[in-house]
This record gives C-alpha cells, sequence and structure tokens, in this order.
DNA sequence: GGCGGTATCAGGCAAACCCTGATTTTTTAG
DNA sequence: CTAAAAAATCAGGGTTTGCCTGATACCGCC
C-alpha cells in the first residue's frame, strides 16, 4: 500500500467531494483527510503528514496562502498546490513565496491538475500553462525594461503617482473633463496619462480599470 | 437507458468535471453537457433539453439567474436546480423567480445534492437545509414587520433581464459594439439599453456601473 | 550634457455618446 | 379578452470622447 497521501482542503465541501472523486481517480492516489478551511488544513498536515496538500486560495478562519506557509514550515514533507481561481501573478508569486511548489487555476482541465499531483511528486514545480504564459509575458516586459529592484511590476506600484490619482478618479466615475478641472490639468493630459496607465496595467477599458481599482483598493464599490 | 440527463454549468473547469464525476456516481444519472458560461447553458439547454439543468449563479457572459429564466421559458421540461455559494434570502428568491425548482449551496454534502436531483425529479422543490433555515428566519421577520409592498426599487430587481445582461457586458469591459455584437444587435439598440439602465440606477458612468455590479454580485473584481 | 522617465499639451479622425423619435412584441391590468 | 403599459428593437443627427501621433519642458543621473 504506498499510494500517495493527499490533504484536501476547500471550504465548498461539495467542490471538495468532487475534487476528492477526481484526485482518487488517478492511478495511486489517495486522500487521506479533508480541511473546510485553512486551520484545520494546517492542524490535518500536521497530524497526517500528507504527500501532497490541495489547498483553495479563499477559506475561512485562515487563507490558503497563509496556511500554506504554515504547512510548509510544521510538515515540510508535504508539497503544497495551491488551487486558485485567479491568475494574477501577485497571487501566484505570493503562492510560491509561501511554500507552494504547484498552482493550479480552477478552470484547468482534469489531467492539468493530474499532472501537477505528478510533478510535485517528483520534486518538479508545476504552474498551470494558462498562469506560465502569463508570467513569461510579465517576465519578457520585465527584461526588456531592466528591473532594478522594483518587485511587483504588475500592480498599483508600476504606476506614478499621478496616473494613480488619476486611476481612483476614472473608477469613482469622474469623466475625463471633470478630471482635468480637478487638478487643473488640460484634458489632452488627462487622456494621456489614461492611456499610459492602461498601458502599464494592460487593461483598456473603464470598466475593467474600475474593478482593478476595487481589487486593489484604490476605491470601494460602495463610493 | 432510462437514465436522467443532466446539464451541468459552472464557468470553472475543474469544479465541473468534479461535478461530473459525483452526479455520475449517482445511481440512474449522466451528465449530456457542460457549459462554461450562461449563454452556453441556455443553448445547450435548448438543444439537449436535458431533464435536469445544475448551474451556477455567478458566470461570465449572462448570470447563473437570466440563463435559469431563459431555460424555463425555452426548455420548460427541464427542471432547473442553482448552485450557489450564498444563503442571503435574496438569492434564494431570486432564483426561485427565475423559474428554478432546487437550490443549493456549494458547502452542501454531497448527499444533499443527490436529495436534490431525485426530489425535483419528483416534481417537487428543493432547498438546502440550510437555506430553509434562513428563509424561515426571514420569513418570521417580515410577518413580524410587515413590508409595505416596495421591494427595494434601489436595486438590480428594478432592472429588465435585457438591461442587466447588457450592464453585466459593459461591467466586463465590453465595448458597445462588442455587445451589439455578441448579442447580434444593433448597437442602437444596445445604446438604448445602456441609457435607459443607467437611469433606472440613476448612474451616468461606466466606472459607477462597475462599482455597482461588482456590488450586487453580477459580476466578480477579479474578473 | 545627453538619456530615460515624467508631466504637460495639440491636431485630427474614428468611435462612442446622447436626445428624439418610432415600431413591434410581450406583459400587465381592468 | 382587450386595451394600456412596459420592454425590446432600431434610426438619424449633433456633440463629445477616445485614440494615435507627435512635441516640449522638467528632472535626476551616470
Amino acid at each position: 500500500m504506498n499510494e500517495v497521501s493527499v490533504l484536501l482542503a476547500d471550504d465548498h465541501t461539495l467542490v471538495r467531494a468532487g475534487l476528492r472523486t477526481l484526485v482518487e481517480g488517478f492511478a495511486g492516489f489517495r486522500v487521506v483527510a479533508e480541511a473546510g478551511d485553512g486551520r484545520e488544513a494546517v492542524r490535518l498536515a500536521r497530524r497526517w503528514k500528507p504527500q501532497i496538500a490541495l489547498i483553495d486560495i479563499s477559506m475561512p478562519e485562515l487563507n490558503g496562502l497563509d496556511a500554506t506557509a504554515l504547512i510548509a514550515k510544521e510538515a515540510p514533507e508535504t508539497q503544497v498546490i495551491i488551487l486558485s481561481m485567479h491568475l494574477a501573478e501577485n497571487y501566484v508569486l505570493a503562492a510560491l513565496r509561501a511554500g507552494a511548489v504547484g498552482y493550479v487555476v480552477k478552470d484547468a482541465a482534469v489531467t492539468e491538475l493530474e499532472s501537477a499531483l505528478r510533478a510535485v511528486l517528483k520534486g518538479e514545480r508545476w504552474l498551470s500553462p494558462a498562469v506560465s504564459r502569463h508570467l513569461l509575458d510579465e517576465y519578457l516586459r520585465l527584461v526588456r525594461h531592466p528591473p532594478e529592484e522594483t518587485p511587483a511590476p504588475s500592480g498599483l506600484e508600476s504606476l506614478t503617482r499621478r496616473q494613480r490619482e488619476i486611476l481612483q478618479l476614472i473608477a469613482e466615475g469622474c469623466a475625463t473633463r471633470e478630471i482635468a478641472e480637478r487638478l487643473s490639468l488640460s484634458i489632452k493630459t488627462v487622456e494621456t496619462h489614461r492611456s499610459q496607465l492602461m498601458e502599464r496595467l494592460n487593461i483598456r477599458d473603464v470598466a475593467g480599470l474600475t474593478r482593478f481599482a476595487i481589487r486593489v483598493g484604490l476605491v470601494q464599490p460602495e463610493s
């Protein structure tokens, strides 16, 4: 009986059950424990020392990233694969920093999950192809514009103060003309800033900018 | 071969695959189609006329509730069960109003899902116990404090289905032209819907619409 | 003292927006 | 059942915005 032991952590019971049948459908794998929140995941990992832990990012009590960090410390023989809805690089990087060796997006194909499981067993790292592509783009962008020591060029930090200021006003619903008036600038200037920050964020519409601003906390949906 | 045909709709491929194995693990059920967004779900329902459709609420293109309403109309023999993360009563009521006969929360037990499937087959309605409890509480609260008859003209409910659909696409970042193409409408029509829904919501810019859509759960900031 | 990044602005063309209507279908009310 | 209201569809035309291509001025820096 040398099946690979797997710990599952996801706050949705149904999703967890589905994952269990998927994982146990792969030859040689066995789910030895299931957790419904991050804290339980850590406890079960410490207790069962599974070879692999499959962990959802968003969970109550303790999120998947922090849980991963704890597991990496307290059960270092457990290889953690993060399951996530997002492919934004800051999530991915945070996951790797937390000690995960795999990152699978939730809309990946089933074969991707199996690949990830088998890869990390062999001591490799594994990212969903969609994520890898995304990261590679970022990397190439960095190579073209040598990074110095700005580590996170993909978010708010990559914008200048002026650009952030204008992004916020856009996301708050100000028209270009209004922004220009408030900041005592010409409309043309505001337009330039807008298109440049769109370029940097790789977002090309107001709705996307607004969602981004909300995501990073620049504005609130209620405002 | 008189297995019960099931249509699955969820935007996350892995989740969908997990659900598929769960459903097909129940004796007598067979998943005949899978959809990754609301519009596809409607198309597949019309085409395959499954006995049951299991539909996630939050999906791109067309949300699960509106998809349900369309399926109820165009494939009335299909019984829709809503899969949701929320147990807030307005979601549940909206689901029932849209024509769903079942409502299962995503952290339900697997047996709940099976119960729901078998119940709606017999023509019954089925709600997750957690939801029923919650609804009952709300009902009691309402009985104690009679509700007037103004439901809530300030929200999503005051929009028509078409308007909601277009609001969602706007908040997802589609340009007017793109919306028109996707829905096979003229640009003028889309413009009319947009300005009318702006009128109703008393919001006059895309950023505000996006924040509103996020607030009510029509779209996610991550999308 | 030139180089890259930032901040500022213009012209011009295409596209989106807004207002006024108008027709058809669907829903609702009496 | 029928009439009225609401929803869904589209057009024309005037106004505004967005987007692309420049261009200048300032600033820190090797």
